[in-house]
DNA sequence: TCAAAAGTGTTAACCATACACCCATGC
DNA sequence: GCATGGGTGTATGGTTAACACTTTTGA
């Protein structure tokens, strides 16, 4: 990208713009956080969000699709922008303006995908978190809250778990994202009622206690829901 | 803003960060939005969103506030981040990416200063906009649905309002936001058993028929409770 | 006296919450 | 046979939604 002793140049100055990807991932018990850590300065050894420059001719959805590809292996997610970071002095090179987005993985999909060519990379437990370069603990803290905050009103919560979950799997985690015990009948009524799960006929196996039902999210049913009115709400 | 011959040369390409604001305001009967008409190419003479380039100095916020006031004249108002537009061909002059913001001001502070030093500036009811450069018809949708959806669980309908307004004047203000009628009963036996409002004793002056009781919005009030876990809901 | 908006309560339907036991399975 | 999580129903209290008339004022 650029020849070697290529330059650009502006008759205003421009920041230098890069994309943050807050990756989130489910594996049954905790919510966690996919981070890198940095091999170069600043905050070399550090563990930070993967991200980088983006290119000129590139959207910006795109550039954090493209990243996450190239420093995760990571390629079927849930994107979406979350906010945009721009304070002057938040990168202590020159001027860095981030684009933030957080991403919703499922786990079972990416859990080998540990390492890549060159960067360390690792899943945390959200409670569990090293200590991050830049301003990188302020965007996770929003990209939780807004997550937090999204997931009682959008089902986003299935981009989290595999295609077929059991009802319990599906209550965990949502207590693991929203920090609080769900009383189980009252969470299967009401998710339930919606009518936006398949039961299917298939059930859990080898499990020392009675089968779960698998069950799967039907989109398109939500999206003719959805379009006359109905919202999701837990 | 840099001298005559003034180039800023970087080692990879950079793009212009500019800021736009989607400035909304409410007249007693619709939501208005306020654009400034352009003077210089691309898309001189139509409408547009008030916004400029950001300093590499200044907070993407700081920008914002700055650019209303020298385009608009406006100072205070209620500002928040919206959305950042980034696609790479929004803009036919070079790579051009938006942090867009959205603002609430008080029409009654600023109705007067429509015109500023050169620009032309102008409110306009959402449901009568002109056509707009740039991608700002997508930033105007997007502004209202987020407003529409926030005014909802936030106490910002206020920004919107002279700090004594009437319950009725309340009421219109939601119904111009959210689209749609709201049972007058209903509506004031909830926002006033949110205890939320003052009731000042202030009476309209020479209206024509009975004078309506003034009310005033109590912050403070609001910033307690929800640290105890309240929740405006409306 | 008319027009215009302010102000005020009750009822019925619905929804959210709290709560405890039996079932199936592997070890 | 025990430990583990799956699966199920009801009763209560609280919240929302629908609804109509009287009051005050200026023109």
């Amino acid at each position: 990208m650029g020849g070697l002793a290529m330059t650009y140049t502006y008759q205003h100055p421009h920041p230098a713009v890069t994309v943050d990807a807050v990756v989130f991932g489910f594996d049954d018990a905790d919510l966690k956080l996919l981070l890198i850590q940095r091999k170069l300065a600043p905050f070399k050894g550090a563990w930070a969000l993967p991200g980088g420059f983006v290119r000129l001719d590139e959207n910006l959805e795109a550039a954090a699709r493209r990243e996450l590809m190239d420093e995760t292996g990571i390629t079927r997610l849930y994107l979406e922008q979350l906010y945009t970071f721009g304070e002057a002095d938040r990168d202590p090179r020159e001027r860095v303006i981030s684009v933030a987005y957080y991403a919703l993985v499922k786990l079972s999909d990416h859990a080998l995908q540990a390492a890549s060519d060159a960067e360390n990379v690792a899943w945390f437990p959200v409670a569990e978190l090293p200590k991050l370069g830049f301003d990188h603990e302020r965007i996770v803290e929003i990209a939780l809250k807004r997550l937090k905050a999204k997931v009682r009103y959008e089902p986003i919560g299935f981009e989290l778990l595999p295609v077929k979950f059991t009802l319990g799997e599906l209550q965990r985690l949502y207590e693991a994202v929203l920090e609080q015990p769900l009383d189980k009948r009252n969470f299967r009524k009401k998710i339930l009622g919606m009518e936006l799960l398949e039961a299917l006929d298939e059930y859990q196996q080898d499990v020392a206690h009675r089968a779960a039902q698998y069950y799967r999210f039907n989109r398109q049913r939500y999206e003719q829901l959805a379009k006359r009115g109905f919202n999701f709400e837990l």
